[in-house]
DNA sequence: CTCAATCGGAACAAAATGGTCCGATTTGAG
DNA sequence: CTCAAATCGGACCATTTTGTTCCGATTGAG
């Protein structure tokens, strides 16, 4: 019940970026300069969260990181799935095997624990992460859900 | 994202152990047996399920096992911080150490977090994953929190 | 008092994860 | 056209956690 420390410096890496967004595009080296990360953790990182279509990375000299979405519509169960897979708690649940197979009476039940921790998890947009460390507090509430430079200039 | 299979394995004892409570005591031996598990981990799922207080373990000849508490009041949250610990996503949030530290917006969100998903695994019943492997569909629906044979005769 | 069956902890083996490094590819600038 | 900068992708190694097994200690019944 505890996700593995990438999935864990994978929402710190996206916070990181949805704040550097407005500043145009970043490095995975400066990304890894601000959370306090390995840089090669970051590459790594990275590499899966493009793939999983999170973030958009432009190759060669001058070449940088963005966001692929506003951050209002990017979830920490995206976040999660990119980097883990499909959030499932069991191994049967995956396509893995298991030992009891069909006389075992849960094996039916974990498709629907599994859809709703995944809608806990999917109601957290990163917007609601990425306030700022300590100063600068925005405001009291719901001030993430507003004052964010990714998604009105650059989506369009 | 994924429950540990000693976690896996305990739901599934635990939900072998409802079934029992009618016929009396149970033995670890007799749980393995039925859920297809090794014993000795079997024994192990035990000594944490009587510690965390969901199994009565007696001891000596003809000892034996059964629940400590009727199976309706018995959730899935429970059997999993009885093998896990308690249910945090992340070790910032369970007294380990993160080396971003204080420039990490996320972790004061993550309690928040932590505690909807347990909320959604307290909400489910060891009832409702009890139901027999195959044949004898109880009924339709809602079978599961009237026709068990542990909540009414022993809870007095 | 003896026997039987259990719990509890310790020790060992294995798998997965986390971290690091290096080569290949691509693009902008000179 | 050539060079340089920066990213992507894969392979390799160390560490940690997990999973399994075994053996001694404790307890109750006969």
């Amino acid at each position: 019940m505890r996700l593995s420390n990438l999935a864990d410096y994978a929402v710190v890496t996206m916070c990181a970026a949805a704040r550097h967004c407005g500043g145009g595009r970043t490095s995975a080296a400066a990304l890894a300069a601000e959370t306090g990360l390995p840089v090669p953790t970051v590459q790594k990182l990275v590499s899966k969260l493009s793939a999983a279509g999170l973030l958009r990375s432009t190759r060669g000299s001058g070449g940088g990181l963005q966001l692929a979405r506003p951050a209002a519509s990017i979830s920490v169960a995206d976040i999660v799935e990119a980097v883990e897979g499909p959030i499932a708690l069991t191994a049967c649940a995956d396509g893995g095997e298991c030992s009891v197979d069909a006389l075992c009476s849960v094996r039916p039940h974990w498709p629907m624990i599994n859809e709703a921790l995944r809608g806990t998890l999917a109601s957290i947009p990163l917007t609601q992460l990425a306030g700022q460390p300590a100063k600068t507090i925005p405001s009291p509430r719901s001030a993430a859900l507003r004052a964010d430079p990714c998604t009105m200039p650059r989506a369009l």
